[in-house]
RNA sequence: GCGCCCGUAGCUCAAUUGGAUAGAGCGCCAGACUACGGAUCUGGAGGUUAGGAGUUCGACUCUUCUCGGGCGCGCCA
């Protein structure tokens, strides 16, 4: 059943196909067709600008543009009044009939209701966290976690196929420095007095792992041959990092569908199939990098190595693909990794990066362009620092002191729900200020308490209502509650029919955010409609004497109740009916 | 030095991707309470959207310059 802005945004569409086909329309972005459907202006129901868009393109002057268009909007089934403000905007009133319509639908969809194709069954891949197993979570990951989970969730909402998928850093330096930490803590645990490295990890989770080799194997490794020894330490200090990882990530409800291992990539032959997709395209040439205006360190020298032109297509300048001594970059694997992704037939891959890699972009989106042939194959979204803020002070942290904050840490003093709900609150891209004090209160001043606590208000109505014989289980007289509601219930029922649509947007902007903006609006408007209830009687919900009209305010709390746990479903957040 | 992101009310953040008078919460000021859940609500003040120039019917949004903050800048991962 198609709502009213869908049917807008239809007869918008026919109508500029008509007239281009008719030559009395210039061809135009259909994007720029943009329908206000939250009544924020006040002028109308909903809104839009679709008028003033399309008449800049009009090619026929003898064509009478504003009464066809009009004439038309007047035959869609749920105008109550239409015109066109001085300013040129389209405004609309919608009957109430056609709003309880929805309604009725709305609560036969229930947790169907706000889902959509548009996603059209793609195979999307999200990529997020991959944080090296060098350790637990931090607090620098929790973001990005989050963020890639609702992101992931939107688009399962949408009609998108998605694939969670974390991609693990075993290879490399720093999980040989890993496995030598490791094996620092087993000697200790024989007595040896150890020194940690300064860039050795310090962790004393490495001690808990060093304890569990003891146990298996004893002082089998005092005096072995170093490089099966140190293969070893690593694999086990990965195995068990990346246990400690999933542990951490299914406290915030976080769970991936596949891990993938650096060891694997390096080990297949995707790398060299990689090479020669970029040698195929004259991508890769042995040269020598300029020195970076800003490094005035003096080690710095000229050395031939292999090379990818990223310049040549998205880069501001070309790659090392290889080291000079001849092994693949880092970036040379990673990029080999999503080859990986690219064969498993994937139609879009999205990463959540941290700032830190934004740097890291174009180049990566150079390989996928050139695999792909798509420009925005590769999508990243990127995530900007979190401050942890507590008793008003900045907590600091370095990883060279060994003083980072875990995820754990975080979870212990606030719990899932705040923290996945303020993780996706702001904008990604914009640096965010977390405050541990704050988001655990339990007041109107927290948007997580005051949505839930405006879920519990409306259950607890349809509970008391339900202990007083009224409900609205078996209830059919739909067209006769439309006049038992005031402006400020309909105003509700229209915001929660917009739901599907700040839904799809939200997909399709990869922004979660949009979606507690909506939530505590939809709440502000609840509470106030409420409160209003204490001076006016008559604008309770539950009356008693007139069994109708307290089930025609049922019927919107129940609806409300549905999209508020759609919302919390897609968020990760619990409701619950009392609090 | 270069590149990317950001700059909106005293503070924390929005603004449906170019739309109408830039909105919420906190804080501040003034009010409301024997309550279908006060874990609340009503009203008020507070803005040259960092600043200048440009693009057009129309700019927080796009272009450009300046200032300020964050991140990154050959073989690390």
């Amino acid at each position: 059943m198609n709502n009213h802005i869908d049917l807008l945004y239809t007869y918008f569409n026919e109508f500029a196909d008509k007239c281009i086909k008719n030559n009395h329309l210039d061809a135009f972005n259909r994007k720029s067709i943009g329908i206000d459907f939250s009544s924020k202006s006040r002028q109308g129901d909903i809104s839009s600008n679709f008028y003033l868009v399309a008449i800049k393109k009009i090619l026929d002057k003898e064509f009478n543009f504003k009464d066809e268009l009009m004439a038309g909007v007047h035959n869609l089934p749920f105008i109550e009044k239409c015109e066109i403000s001085k300013k040129g905007f389209i405004n609309i009133n919608i009957k109430k009939k056609f709003l309880i319509d929805q309604i009725e639908y709305l609560l036969t969809q229930q947790n169907q209701f706000g889902k959509s194709n548009i996603g059209d069954g793609k195979n999307v891949n999200v990529e997020f966290v991959s944080a090296n197993p060098t350790g637990p979570v931090t607090v620098a990951h929790m973001r990005g976690a989050v963020l890639g989970d609702v992101i992931s969730s939107l688009l399962t909402n949408t009609g998108h196929h998605v694939t969670r998928e974390y991609y693990v850093n075993n290879a490399g330096s720093q999980i040989d420095i890993l496995g030598k930490s490791l094996f620092k803590r087993y000697l200790e645990l024989h007595g040896e007095k150890i020194e940690l490295n300064s860039d050795e990890y310090p962790g004393e989770y490495l001690i808990d792992i060093a304890k569990l080799i003891k146990k298996k194997d004893g002082d089998k490794w005092l005096n072995h041959d170093s490089s099966q020894r140190e293969d070893y330490f690593k694999e086990f200090a990965v195995k068990y990092l990346i246990e400690f990882i999933e542990q951490d990530l299914k406290l915030l409800n976080i769970k991936f569908d596949k891990f993938v291992f650096e060891s694997d990539i390096v080990n297949s032959n995707i790398i060299n199939n990689l090479f020669k997709i970029l040698d195929k395209k004259n991508l890769l040439y042995n040269g020598i990098l300029e020195k970076p205006k800003g490094d005035d360190s003096d080690d710095w020298e000229p050395r031939e190595q292999l090379l990818f032109k990223s310049s040549a297509i998205l880069d501001d300048q070309d790659r090392a693909f290889k080291k000079s001594n001849g092994e693949w970059t880092y970036f040379a694997n990673d990029a080999a990794y999503h080859l990986d992704k690219y064969n498993r037939k994937f139609d879009q891959l999205i990463n959540i990066w941290g700032a830190d890699h934004v740097g890291y972009i174009p180049r990566m989106k150079s390989v996928l362009k050139t695999i792909s042939n798509k420009d925005d194959y590769l999508e990243v979204v990127t995530c900007q620092i979190v401050r942890l803020i507590k008793n008003n002070q900045i907590l600091k942290m370095s990883k060279r002191e060994g003083n980072f904050i875990t995820l754990q840490e975080v979870y212990d003093q606030v719990g899932k729900d705040p923290l996945r709900y303020f993780m996706v609150s702001t904008k990604s891209e914009t640096s965010m200020d977390f405050d541990l004090n704050k988001v655990i209160e339990k007041n109107k001043d927290n948007p997580v308490f005051y949505c839930q606590y405006a879920y519990a208000r409306a259950s607890s109505v349809i509970n008391k209502a339900g202990d007083l014989g009224i409900n609205i289980k078996s209830f059919n007289n739909f067209s006769e509650i439309t006049h038992y509601l005031t402006e400020d219930e309909i105003e509700i029922i229209l915001k929660l029919l917009s739901y599907p649509y700040i839904v799809k947007l939200a997909s399709i902007a990869r922004e979660p955010h949009r979606l507690t903006n909506f939530i505590e609006d939809v709440s502000a408007s609840f509470h106030s409609f409420w409160n209003k209830g204490k001076e006016n009687e008559s604008l309770r919900f539950i009356d008693e004497k007139d069994i109708i009209k307290t089930q025609a305010k049922l019927i919107w709390l129940q609806s409300m109740r549905i999209v508020f746990e759609n919302i919390f479903n897609i968020i990760g957040i619990d409701y619950h009916e009392t609090m």
